[in-house]
DNA sequence: GTCCCTGCAAACGGTTTGCACCCGG
DNA sequence: CCGGGTGCAAACCGTTTGCAGGGAC
């Protein structure tokens, strides 16, 4: 796979803000650099960098598609107030870890999907309870 | 919230098939009982039932979003063959199970999402495993 | 010259919206 | 009546596709 500008400026902004962005986002920044951009070309690299493995989907619900360049295994904490989505170290589940299968399934893979308030959020929220008071 | 037949029907749909259906699917579900039912009318109900907590929306990838009535705290299997979406009974995770914050962040809810090869779908690459030798 | 990559525009599919109508209270 | 629920059609938005160029090797 050549590493085009455009491809070049998709990676980078993936790696660069771990904040898992949309495909729409990311046209955005790759337009920042060259207005020519299409965003034809950033969903084809984003479908090249996946087939390269450099690059997955997030398991979170929503309309758009969120994009993830850390290959390593982590979790992810979904912020119910701005869906902003974080990583989170990778821990084991004892539950998982050292089984293949369950039930009739085979397990290739897990991870955990954490809901709740992201760190900003928190304290935002707070500042305006304290207000309310 | 009253119950119309229609929304009777999504509900109903829901319950007896805990394979998590697309809106499309119940939306051909109630078709059946009812030809004149509407996909403006599934969404609707679908998403007056989100509100009133008796349905989900499921954090897995893919375009169509797939819903859920079981209310009940559980794990979801994602099957990589053929995208089906199975329950998996709750377990807690050590990691999660006491803690309300992790770094700054609340935790609220969290879930596993567990991917590989459904029982099904395993007997059958098995059988084709089998052909070739 | 070949092949991969790009940009454009049109198509597509899932979802949402506006609106008129209907039915139950 | 009023308000919520329905059906239809059009709009919307994220994504995909077809196609004609263009640049790297």
């Amino acid at each position: 796979m050549r590493c085009t500008p455009q491809r070049f400026v998709v990676m980078e902004h993936l790696m660069r803000h771990p904040v898992h962005a949309t495909a729409e986002e990311i046209y955005q920044a790759v337009n920042r650099t060259d207005p020519r951009a299409s965003r034809a070309t950033v969903y084809n690299n984003l479908h090249a960098l996946m087939k390269a493995g450099l690059v997955r989907e997030l398991p979170v619900e929503g309309n758009a598609t969120r994009f993830d360049a850390n290959v390593k295994r982590h979790h992810h904490f979904v912020c119910e107030n701005c869906g902003r989505v974080e990583d989170i170290d990778w821990f084991d589940s004892p539950h998982l870890a050292r089984r293949s299968t369950l039930g009739g399934r085979v397990v290739r893979d897990y991870e955990m999907v954490i809901r709740g308030t992201c760190e900003t959020c928190s304290q935002q929220l707070e500042e305006e309870a304290k207000c309310l008071n």
